[in-house]
DNA sequence: CTCCTTCCATACGGCACCGTATGTTGGTGA
DNA sequence: TCACCAACATACGGTGCCGTATGGAAGGAG
């Protein structure tokens, strides 16, 4: 069986939702592939090429998914909701988002994590002037949101189950004056 | 020089704020030590070990900790300030806390974790209650508090500079009815 | 002093993963 | 159909860490 450089990726994709970035070693991932590690190291120079390629791939692929889901809604309320229930069931399955997050400081996923913040922050800005705040204002509660949204999946991997029923509170919190 | 067992999770005390959950790992503490692994050996059965005694020393030590400098504030205000001041505070070294959230489903952390996340829970139930909101709905801000205290630790990894400003907005934002 | 326990160094084997070197195959164009 | 090249497999050496076995030093009890 023929792999390409995209096979790999995927693959990696995968390993790296459901064991992290320490899952995404090339020889794992061959056996896993019911392939050898040669041809990982044919398509990608190094390890770090290959989870360099990997978090750039789920950068094109998911940071706009959210965004893009979100927008379905019609009120930023709504809108605001439903970023917050994609944190519970993003992370049922393992996610990449907290696997990325756990290893903010790695060289390699860090300047992706930066971007993928920043262009979150940015939408979640726009929707809080939405709202009616002034930019200022809105900058900040951007930041709260997502703080929030952060500290809802980090606690759902300690303790499941008690972020649930708190979500309209959320809500409601953010988006009051 | 001779070593006692507290000496050791002292020094993987350290090493784990500033290099995670990786970095208590018995021959490169050992070195670091100036001493060599036979030490580590003697004193822990294995390096889970020493993992475990050293997330236990800091539970014992740092748990408390944080609620008794918030308990030094007088207004349930200032209180919660001066809990997501700590944030920032702590961050900069780096911490402990954040390395155990990286590797919250750590066999060795988790039931650490999941105890400690309790009690500062609990006691920011009670903080709320002291604001006048009834238990039910101090749980809840209590929740959404201490996911707003973990999602400001972890963005001020990933864009340190930006959480700053927003202190005083969130502790708002978290008090109003 | 001497014996005995505690503490530690040294030396070893083992595992998991990285990266390289080189041989092998299967498809593709001329 | 043959020559070539991309796409592997295989085999090897290297590194970092784990854990064990064993002998030696250092300090207190007698």
């Amino acid at each position: 069986m023929r792999r390409t450089r995209d096979d790999w990726t995927e693959i990696a994709l995968r390993a790296l939702a459901e064991g992290g970035v320490q899952a995404v070693a090339v020889e794992p991932l061959a056996a896993r592939a019911g392939a050898t590690k040669g041809s990982v190291y044919h398509h990608f120079p190094n390890r770090d090429a290959l989870l360099q390629a990997t978090v750039e791939r789920w950068e094109r692929e998911h940071t706009e998914r959210v965004i893009e889901l979100v927008e379905s809604e019609k009120t930023p309320q709504d809108k605001l909701k439903t970023l917050f229930e994609t944190v519970l069931d993003r992370q049922r399955k393992g996610s990449v988002e907290m696997a990325l997050q756990a290893n903010a400081e790695n060289e390699v996923i860090a300047p992706v994590l930066k971007r993928v913040t920043e262009r979150r922050l940015g939408y979640l800005t726009e929707l809080f002037e939405e709202l009616g705040f002034d930019r200022e204002h809105a900058k900040k509660r951007a930041l709260i949101a997502f703080s929030l949204y952060l500290g809802q999946a980090q606690m759902y991997v300690t303790l499941p189950g008690l972020v649930e029923p708190v979500l309209d509170e959320a809500v409601q919190v953010l988006t009051k004056r």
